[in-house]
DNA sequence: AATCTTTATAACATGATATAACATCGATCG
DNA sequence: CGATCGATGTTATATCATGTTATAAAGATT
């Protein structure tokens, strides 16, 4: 049950981690008060109260924040949820709720193992993956 | 033509975004839930009730689905069926490169097996899934 | 052939998502 | 000081998907 660790906030809780601008941790703490997986345009609007108007704003501080791997996008909704992992990481797994707003990311051991014999047989080299697991969450 | 079996993987030019889109996904399950060969106007039917009402948006998502595989057309009868491939779910592998635009889809035997002990953990009834692995490939 | 039905597309408008281009501000460093 | 650099602000635009209305093209019926 790997499904609440997250390890990004420092001891006092919801405190944003460090080494962020001023919009990545505006953006930061706005998606963590969601809970939810937000859109760039909702993340704008709940932002629209603190003086972000332009969709630019918003969309530097999520590339810096995935950059930082604090975030990841799913781009099956173009949505971006926050990362519950305590380090940066090159693969993804979330399960992704068609009925609900529920995505949980989750860690599938040997994954890479699995993968890498048949990247390399078709010659390519690794750098990133995500897999988005589409269907019905346990409380739907 | 083929009959049961076919030809996936177009050599490349393809610049179709990977993912379905919403209405690409509303014709997909009106098809896998019929089970049937369909034809474009019986889908548009099926979906009057989603708010669907022009055969333009049908013909949109079948064209779609086409370009991505996962469907055919009959041309002798003008229905359109589920590629016999993707079912009962629907697993994608896609190598993608970060230097040019080669997109080259993979199976990946053994991911199934591997994917369903932790989603079952989690509660989770898997309906789809797509693995977007990105890097360099052969050519690059 | 003329007409009707079924099948498919053209053309244009709107919405949703994302980026380009350029100006400004503030800190840091020689 | 002035140069440089990263972050931010601002405006405009690109891109993709959808919605909407009308019409074309192909097949069947009369
Ligand atoms: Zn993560
Ligand atoms: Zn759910
Ligand atoms: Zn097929
Ligand atoms: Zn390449």
């Amino acid at each position: 049950m790997a499904m609440d660790g997250c390890d990004h906030e420092g001891p006092d809780g919801d405190d944003a981690p460090l080494g962020l601008t001023k919009n990545e941790r505006r953006v930061w703490e706005t998606m963590v008060g969601s809970g939810e997986p937000m859109k760039a345009y909702e993340i704008l609007d709940a932002l629209k109260g603190s003086g972000v108007r332009a969709p630019m704003t918003v969309y530097r501080a999520l590339d810096g924040l995935e950059a930082k791997g604090l975030i990841h996008k799913l781009e099956g909704k173009n949505t971006y949820v926050i990362c519950n992992h305590s380090r940066p990481h090159r693969l993804q797994v979330f399960l992704v709720c068609d009925e609900c707003p529920t995505v949980t990311e989750i860690d599938v051991k040997g994954l890479d193992t699995l993968l890498s014999p048949f990247a390399r047989d078709a010659g390519f080299k690794i750098e990133t993956a995500r897999l988005e697991v589409r269907g019905r969450c346990e409380g739907c």
